[in-house]
DNA sequence: AATAAATACTATCAAATAGATAGGATTAAT
DNA sequence: ATTAATCCTATCTATTTGATAGTATTTATT
């Protein structure tokens, strides 16, 4: 399960790509209200999403959010590792994440092969997938 | 991330599956110390697995615990649904633990295929992968 | 300069989950 | 009886999840 937290991150960013205009950021009180996620909880999210260039904020009036890096360069694995930390189910096959198992020599591990095979699956679908692919203006 | 629970669980599996004998159970106390498991922790896990048939147990002395069902016919996904609940990334995907989102109209909800495609990919190998073919006696 | 409206920041909190541990009850073989 | 195993209940601590509150700061407009 990803966390409600890492929903809220991408149905904002892909609210924030369907909605952003070269003279109008997108603010968190619409995001909030249109996609039914707690406003203040938003608020840190997007922050986040900010602390990690994937937007860019204006404050004060007229201030808000809008894309820092093109949506089609964003994919749902990158915003997911921001949000939740590692992708893989076992933390000794993370490729961005890794620790050592206490409790096992790696190289016998009887488990491991196995969630190596899921976290590629994974990753084929989710490095594929990008915020861009997720808007309503995606033909593609 | 699965749980550490969860990993216990399996590695517990394929140690029973290798080292069971026809006179012979294994005993908590030896998979504990093999696969370097809190034992007290492992009773709890080797419980769970016993009321939902997946073992078999015999208290008293000379007791332990044994397949109930064979290892090719125990997949790790059954497993894993047993221990730690839903594989979906979402509620609203799960097979066998769906719930709604409170938030969104699932119709026109722009990340549920992304997570359907997630799923089943992941089952693919969940599913095909027994506790058989983690054990030492597997030459599929 | 004042006002309004937006994000930024800090602190806090409640509930659930994870990851165990302790101690005794029960069962079964010898 | 004794020994040795599982079974059961209770408890505990730390972390994570999912938020909320209040204030500070910034910016556009008047």
């Amino acid at each position: 399960m990803i966390s409600n937290k890492c929903k809220y991150a991408i149905k904002a960013l892909v609210y924030i790509a369907n909605n952003e205009q070269d003279d109008r950021a997108v603010m968190t009180a619409d995001i909030a209200r249109e996609q039914k996620i707690p406003r203040k909880f938003l608020e840190i999210i997007l922050r986040e999403l900010r602390n990690n260039r994937i937007l860019d904020s204006k404050r004060g009036k007229d201030g808000g959010f809008r894309m820092l890096r093109a949506p089609e360069d964003v994919s749902l694995a990158e915003i997911m590792r921001i949000i939740d930390g590692p992708i893989a189910m076992l933390p000794c096959v993370s490729l961005n994440y890794y620790r050592s198992c206490d409790e096992c020599e790696e190289d016998s591990c009887q488990i491991k092969t196995v969630f190596e095979q899921v976290r590629d699956k994974t990753l084929e679908v989710l490095n594929g997938k990008t915020i861009k692919s997720l808007t309503s203006q995606n033909y593609f």
